[in-house]
DNA sequence: TTGTAAGCGTTATCAT
DNA sequence: ATGATAACGCTTACAA
């Protein structure tokens, strides 16, 4: 492994030059710069990042949160770190599996030394605490939350909802059902809409909780039997959907000719359903940018003291269901 | 941030002491290594890893070069993930989007000093090459390729698939049918297992290209034109197979009535669809686990010099689509 | 059984 | 416009 060192016996000059003409920091003649740049190549020579975050004590690492490989989570990831990496920084990626915090994370942060601190859906204030109680200040962005005092990607998910419900009602839609948990965002979406269009408020919440899939082919069939008679419904997410989907099919009821369905989140699944979701989607490249954008203008100290708080729109997509 | 010197300050011994009393290397009295235990408690001090792999030269990250956000991936990631973070080193995931490699790859791993290298699903050949280029070694696992000089995990398609078709055989299908892309591995399986039933040969390749449902339901209606008359279809994948469902739901073709149908992989998808799909499983925290273990003993150098070749085998899981 | 000190590759302060 | 050198926190050879 080359050093610096290296590089400046090869073109001549001492390492300080070599810093110089590298970073900038002071004058450097032209074909000094371009001896050292020639010698760079030729040695192959990539800085040692251990040795200059030891050096200047900042680190080089960004952390990301996320709960456990979901393939949204991992979409807003992969924006996220080309953007991250494209600003020279690295990123840690680290599962929280189960809601469960890896043993000694905190710990083993510290040790890394990084630099900020992105959270996909997973709430970082504990962590950040500890950071404080630590005497560390550690910039964080979260995505759908907010954590106090670190800045924050919302998605609109009232807007996407209200969205979907008024394209159900233009095709012509009149007992439009809400099926899920009682989730503020959506429901605000989903009673604004109805409101709005002058229809009824149906609205099912199954109590069941194991696992999305079941629930919604649970709840669709509670809510068919409440006699609320939907001839269309706004789902929680595409997994309920696919439940709601399979109750449809067992009961014989044609989608979307006898009821229209919609989803949240567009995920692949929605493609391979029969027949095929309309959903909302999520802008998850973006929201990975946005993201890395926030978090980055922090760590170069170019943010307000006061946490941004940005919001993205999700967008109807529209297929089989509807 | 306390550094080993405030450490021993606290304990009232030398750096080389707190040293000693805490990764061994020499005698220590047991009071003064309850001193020194009690003082890194109470300065909560954490290593600095930066210093330390500046001094040692070896690396504490493992880097894993992953197809961008696949369920399965991140299923095999996360178990990979807990035993090398239990092992002390720390785990830098890389998104390979689009099969492109992040610009400058092989750089940045070398200036982060990876210690080892975790291919899921990625070739890491020519990445390895250019290491050795620059005199580097990096030790490496693989999962279902085999990198040269690279230990490895494989998955036994074969048997999974063989399986899957003497249990649709089992269930009186006659006339069995594989569905895909002409991959060897899987094709094997199923020869293998038609040939031991005394049952017919009948395969389909589709030669579509654009995303595994289209395929899956364009193989599927071809497959029917063809009046190959198929009582049973083993799929390439359970993304193949929801096309091919889709396929059946379009002809008005019952499953598992008319014709029973197989998938691979167990994607949380297989769940989602009507009828729930059989597929065959991966044992991907298995795959994680071992690849951990592989990597690790060789980061250790308690492997020996010849590359471990490891195989895993899938699972059956019966749904209602046979 | 314990302590001293060198050195890893960088950055940055100072002098030239 | 350039160079010598100290310091970051850690590990470890060597001295005591």
């Amino acid at each position: 492994m080359p050093s610096i060192k290296d590089v400046a016996m090869k073109a001549g000059v001492s390492v300080r030059t070599v810093g110089r003409a590298l970073y900038g920091g002071g004058p450097v003649k032209d074909e000094v710069r371009q001896r050292v740049e020639l010698a760079v190549k030729q040695a192959g020579y990539a800085p040692n990042l251990a040795a200059r975050s030891l050096k200047t004590g900042r680190g080089y690492l960004v952390a990301a949160l996320v709960a456990s490989g979901d393939e949204l989570h991992m979409a807003r990831l992969d924006a996220f770190q080309i953007e991250i990496e494209a600003a020279g920084f690295g990123l840690h990626v680290i599962f929280i599996s189960g809601g469960k915090e890896p043993l000694g994370l905190v710990d083993s942060l510290v040790r890394l030394g990084v630099a900020g601190l992105a959270c996909f859906h997973v709430s970082a204030t504990r962590l950040r605490k500890e950071f404080e109680g630590r005497g560390l200040r550690l910039p964080a962005v979260a995505f759908d939350h907010q954590d106090p005092g670190a800045d924050a990607v919302l998605l609109d998910r009232p807007r996407g909802i209200e969205e979907a419900v008024h394209d159900l009602a233009a095709k012509g839609r009149r007992r439009i059902a809400y099926l899920g948990p009682a989730d503020p965002s959506r429901l605000d979406g989903y009673a604004r809409a109805v409101r709005d269009l002058g229809l009824p408020y149906l609205v099912h919440h199954p109590d069941l909780k194991d696992g999305e899939i079941s629930m919604g082919e649970q709840g669709m069939q509670e809510l068919l039997d409440k006699a609320m008679q939907p001839d269309g419904v706004q789902a929680f997410s595409d997994m309920m959907a696919a439940g709601a989907l399979r109750c449809c099919h067992r009961r014989g009821l044609r989608v979307p000719q006898d009821i229209a369905l919609v989803g949240f989140d567009n995920r692949r699944l929605a493609l391979c359903l029969w027949p095929q979701l309309t959903t909302v989607a999520q802008p998850n490249e973006e929201i990975g940018r946005r993201m890395a954008c926030l978090l980055l203008a922090r760590l170069r100290g170019a943010a307000p003291d006061a946490p941004v708080i940005e919001s993205v729109t999700p967008m109807l997509v529209r297929r089989e269901s509807t």
